[in-house]
DNA sequence: GCTACTTTTTGATAATTGTCAAAGGAAATT
DNA sequence: AATTTCCTTTGACAATTATCAAAAAGTAGC
């Protein structure tokens, strides 16, 4: 088995999907290539119509967007985690956000479009897709869960509790606009709890 | 066609789903029933077994959760959108929230389980369910990006601007839950504004 | 080790927001 | 119409958070 295909496997084996099929581990791996990159390369750019998905085998990934002149995070992606622009693989408008190495990374990139061909290919792929997406519903409604607590620490918490890596692998200002609130505050915060 | 197949038609059509098939269609409306309820009426509570996925035909209803004894509304739903709790669906877990109306509606109650024998059945269903659940992303990572900002103002204005119907329908308090804010905040900040 | 650069912390102050309580309005019921 | 109930607004005050500025701590390159 390839190197690829290995990283397949264990980024699959995670979701219960049991019925993986070696053929189509292989034309996966087939559509896709392993970069390294150093920390703080952009992945995929706004505006960017080429639309990427990316498998971190190593390493600390970010997705951000720029609003009101702002730089927001809107996600984390570890180890063994996949991240991309979803707004743009289902709109199929330009891409509206940043997606950025934090760490220095190894991550698999896909070209989505060669994908997609699969899909109708095969009848596995589908129910790959069903999976990941339901996994990122679940993902999702649990961070609106903790943005609509009210006050900061009640966030912090959450993500203490949930999410503990983040806070050791993304800087203050990355996680401050990810919880909602400025960087000074979750300094204080945070000083607050040692 | 019967009034139930005529809701899903016009439920479906929103959607680009190109390929609507009279079959399924005639399928679908046999697996559901269409429901009177007056406002206040809870469709579907927290630790139920029972997933039901609702259409709305007209009213207006929503959907929330209890979370360190508060009511924290998670999604509100309007004429010809769906509503349902989709961590009972995904996880196959009871229920951990609750539905109710918020106006006397007129819903298309499907079983979910009913639903998914389809699935396996017709080639389109799939299809549906996946653009369905891509709608669902887009509005789940505008949401969040809403409630990212940290001004209660901030929150508002998207709000009033994106979905200006919630605040002609809702309550101040489940509004302001919505927002993660308290409902004297918003009153206020509404106050401000006129 | 030293320097330049970046990130985090701290301080002071203003603005926003939460909390509790009471008053005012609107809607439903009798 | 009057009463009850529910929802919204307002007030006073405390707590939290944002903002701006500067100091301190940490990193990277030399």
């Amino acid at each position: 088995m390839t190197e690829i295909e290995s990283i397949l496997m264990r980024f699959l084996k995670q979701f219960d999907i049991t019925e993986i099929d070696q053929q189509l581990i292989y034309s996966l791996s087939l559509q896709c290539r392993i970069q390294n990159y150093p920390k703080k390369i952009i992945l995929s750019k706004e505006g960017s119509h080429n639309k990427y998905v990316f498998i971190i085998k190593k390493g600390f990934v970010r997705r951000y967007a720029i609003s009101d002149g702002k730089d927001i995070t809107l996600e984390f992606a570890q180890e063994n985690e996949m991240i991309t622009s979803r707004y743009a693989l289902v709109t199929g408008n330009p891409t509206i956000d940043y997606i950025e190495t934090i760490e220095d990374s190894v991550v698999l990139k896909f070209n989505f479009e060669s994908i997609k061909e699969l899909h109708s290919i095969y009848q596995i792929a589908p129910k790959i897709g069903n999976v990941l997406r339901d996994r990122y519903f679940l993902k999702l409604e649990n961070r609106i869960l903790t943005l609509q607590k009210s006050s900061g620490e009640a966030r912090y918490n959450d993500l203490l509790q949930n999410h503990e890596h983040i806070l050791k692998r993304a800087s203050l200002g990355q996680i401050a606009s990810y919880l909602g609130m400025t960087q000074e505050n979750l300094s204080r915060i945070r000083a607050k709890k040692s």
